[in-house]
DNA sequence: CAGTGAGCGAGCTTCCGCTTGACTT
């Protein structure tokens, strides 16, 4: 029996700290939370003085009556979850669901997992921080009230199972306000002018930049032929030294943007990952807003560089969090043995270990010294210069390790080395070119970039970065997908020995591949909660009641009356907003009459999504005729879509021809357009359009669908039809009775299963317990 | 996976933050 009942978050920690302790000590885990206000229910009792109503969820019945049973044996329990509020407050709802007895219960916190830190948390505990707690109960109920009257007001004025909540519905903001950014940019040209000059010596070359873009084509004719007699002066050289310094070590938030840019890593991906290294002991804790390293971190991170790298390349570091509302309940994420250079796992284990590694060793490593070179070259009887820059590594420093790398993919021209040059020498032109360039529109939003802007805005927290990205996407505010650039055309002039020559060039602008896009759904919501929900939609909303958070948290204010302040202006509000009845649905927009019916055409937000409409319903006359619906396609917007566009979908569905005696019809549907044949269905793929779709390529796509399913049945029995063997998305299966198996590794050609060894696979996998049938199968 | 959708009335959907499992279409 054991003296000593400790109780942290993490099962991983758990099994850490139980080799520090000893066997004095039990250590357990809660995994999280361990109650929480029902899922189903407001569960706030708003007239009485809004009283949360907690119930341990059924997944974590099992688990709380195991940490019962052993904190009544153990004499003292020891709450070791984190020292943030999240934590606080998993500590109090263990003191009140396992009824810790006050006199044998004591709260313990540590930002790092190392012997010394337990053990000295262990000689210093606490009581549990009811003041925090409340700051806690207070965000609890905040977001409960917002989510759960702001979504019921989408779903009559909107559509169904729509969702909003203070942080989700910010990210959709910024991305719809982005969009509107990209839409409204009008890209401006200039000509930027790059010059190659031959030096004295006849053969080296020097490329140098005009300090100055030119307006127009005009200009830039002109300024060319200025230069034809003009001559070159190397007028000055100036030599600077620069310094640049490491970036801090992991945070969650960085973690995500960096395994973004260098590995290709979608946001949960990296979590996925970083998980398994942080269960394997590899890693420290993956889920952290603290760029804060141990003494042990730093102690043998300065031994591994020295040892590496040699003394000039160390230098101690300590970082300091900029980013607003961060708790820093846990270190950076680092590797938990720095010298560990390689692991084991799989390959994007190792490339992910990799990265934490180097980032973190570099955040210890002195800054890189470079000297950097200007040289400028005067232009006879004008006053622009030419200009080249150069940088020379002299000191590499951290940059021998690890680089950075940055969002903005036009601002990657590397300066490289300049040959050696004197003062007042005089070059020779080679020749000047003059290209158009156009100004950037702003970037559509990538999943770690959108991540960045919700933590450099305080909103949302390190375990939440990953499942909101995935909430907006589920509810289809926002789609990751490509955008196709547009053709534009470029001059290019070109003064060289034989004169000007103007030269028109074509490239693709604005293309996309990845980024997150507002859907019409994301939109008509985001501009319905703008307009009667502003303080919410505030990007301020978080940073500002996160003040009064801490305000409850410091013992300076009840969480009741922050609640109770908010509540009484909030709440009004969504009586208001309900009760407006207008003509038109939210979003609905007009696009002009129906020529053949003379009706009105509408465009608008249907129960299934973006539908057109001619004609409106009249409720008070049961024999006037429906109005007609068509749905739009998945890369039609209400916001832009023509009166022509939205007519052209009235002619689906569409007979296409006969195939086989049976009649083909072309439509769209929830899944987007298909065919339908001999009640059979077969998907239109992007490449062509059901609208114009011929009978030939129809039937191309029925034979095509047919083949494949004949792939798909591996065998069938003749004397249980029941029986299949079938080839699926996890490769072979055996299908029986609308039950799916598996097959055993040991089988090396499922084709030759016999009828009897597929009954017995399928009776072996009905002893073990039944699968569970998978929960909601709605996104 | 399923290919719809203007209302006589069923019942459902939803938040944010802690944490890991279960397990295959």
């Amino acid at each position: 029996m054991q003296k000593n009942l400790v109780i942290v978050e993490s099962p991983a920690k758990a099994k850490t700290i139980e080799k520090f302790l000893g066997k004095d000590f039990k250590v357990m885990s809660s995994y999280g939370h361990i109650r929480d206000l029902k899922t189903k229910d407001f569960s706030i009792d708003i007239e009485n003085n809004y009283t949360p109503e907690y119930v341990v969820p059924a997944d974590k019945k099992k688990l709380v009556s195991e940490l019962k049973s052993e904190a009544k044996k153990a004499d003292m329990v020891w709450l070791a979850s984190d020292e943030d509020r999240e934590g606080e407050a998993i500590s109090w709802h263990l003191a009140e669901v396992l009824g810790l007895d006050a006199k044998k219960t004591k709260r313990i916190v540590f930002h790092e997992i190392t012997k010394n830190a337990i053990l000295h948390a262990i000689e210093t505990p606490r009581e549990v921080n009811i003041d925090l707690v409340n700051a806690q109960q207070a965000r609890r109920v905040l977001d409960r009230i917002v989510g759960f009257e702001l979504s019921p007001v989408l779903w009559r004025k909107i559509k169904p199972a729509l969702s909003a909540g203070r942080v989700q519905s910010v990210a959709v903001r910024l991305i719809v306000e982005r969009e509107r950014e990209i839409n409204d940019f009008v890209s401006e040209a200039s000509f930027r002018v790059i010059a190659t000059f031959i030096l004295p010596d006849g053969t080296t070359l020097l490329k140098a930049e005009l300090n100055k873009r030119l307006k127009d084509k005009q200009d830039a004719y002109k300024f060319l032929e200025d230069c034809q007699k003009a001559s070159f002066v190397i007028e000055d050289i100036t030599k600077k030294p620069v310094k640049k310094s490491p970036a801090a070590p992991f945070t969650t938030s960085t973690l995500q943007q960096e395994a973004a840019r260098k590995l290709g890593f979608s946001v949960s991906q990296t979590m996925m990952i970083a998980q398994r290294l942080y269960e394997s002991g590899f890693i420290t804790y993956m889920r952290t807003d603290s760029v804060h390293l141990s003494d042990l971190a730093l102690g043998t991170a300065k031994e591994a560089i020295i040892d590496i790298y040699g003394e000039k390349y160390y230098k101690f570091r300590q970082y300091h969090t900029k980013s607003k509302g961060a708790q820093e309940a846990h270190e950076a994420i680092r590797p938990t043995y720095i010298a560990n250079t390689d692991i084991e796992g799989s390959a994007q284990e190792k490339k992910l270990y990799e990265l934490i590694r180097k980032r973190t060793i570099a955040s210890q490593m002195a800054d890189a010294e470079l000297e950097r070179t200007t040289i400028s070259v005067s232009i006879s009887d004008k006053k622009e210069k030419f200009v080249a820059v150069g940088e020379v590594i002299s000191f590499d420093g951290f940059l021998q390790v690890y680089r950075e790398d940055t969002d903005d993919e036009h601002e990657k021209e590397e300066n490289g080395i300049l040959p050696p040059v004197k003062l007042n020498e005089v070059l020779t032109r080679k020749d000047i070119i003059a290209t158009e360039r156009f100004t950037q529109r702003p970037p559509r939003y990538t999943e770690a970039s959108l991540v960045r802007s919700l933590e450099e805005l305080g909103i949302g927290r390190p375990s939440t970065y990953a499942p909101t990205i995935q909430t907006i996407q589920n509810r289809e505010y926002v789609l990751k997908g490509d955008k196709d650039g547009v053709e534009r055309k470029y001059h290019v002039l070109t003064l060289s020995k034989t004169g000007i020559k103007d030269v028109e060039k074509k490239e693709i602008a604005g293309a996309d591949r990845n980024k997150l896009i507002p859907t019409d759904i994301g939109i008509v919501v985001n501009d319905f909660l703008m307009e009667y929900f502003p303080d919410v939609l505030d990007y301020n909303f978080t940073a500002s009641v996160e003040k009064e958070f801490d305000s409850v948290a410091e013992g300076e204010m009840e969480w009741t009356n922050l609640i109770d302040k908010f509540y009484k202006v909030f709440h009004p509000i969504v009586e208001k907003t309900v009760a407006i009845k207008t003509e038109h649905k939210v979003g609905e927009r007009e696009l002009g009459i129906d020529p053949k019916s003379g009706k009105p055409v509408f465009v608008k937000i249907g129960r299934y999504g973006p539908i057109a409409q001619i004609g409106q319903a009249n409720p008070d006359d049961k024999n006037a005729p429906k109005p007609q619906f068509a749905s739009l396609m998945k890369d039609q917007s209400i916001e832009t879509i023509t009166l022509e566009e939205a007519l052209k979908l009235f002619d689906l569905p569409r007979v296409i021809g006969d195939f086989e005696g049976e009649e083909m019809v072309a439509a769209v549907g929830r899944f987007g357009p298909f065919i339908r044949h001999a009640g059979k269905f077969v998907s239109i793929p992007k490449t062509l359009d059901p609208l114009s779709i011929t009978s030939e390529e129809a039937i191309e796509l029925i034979k095509e669908k047919r083949e494949k399913e004949e792939k798909r049945n591996i065998k069938k029995f003749d004397e249980d039809p029941a029986m299949e063997i079938l080839n699926g998305r996890y490769g072979p299966y055996i299908a029986y009775n609308g039950k799916n198996y598996r097959i055993p590794k040991s089988v090396a050609k499922p084709e030759d299963l016999t009828l009897e060894e597929c009954k017995k696979i399928v009776e072996s996998a009905a002893d073990k317990p039944a699968t569970k049938k998978r929960a909601a199968k709605k996104k």
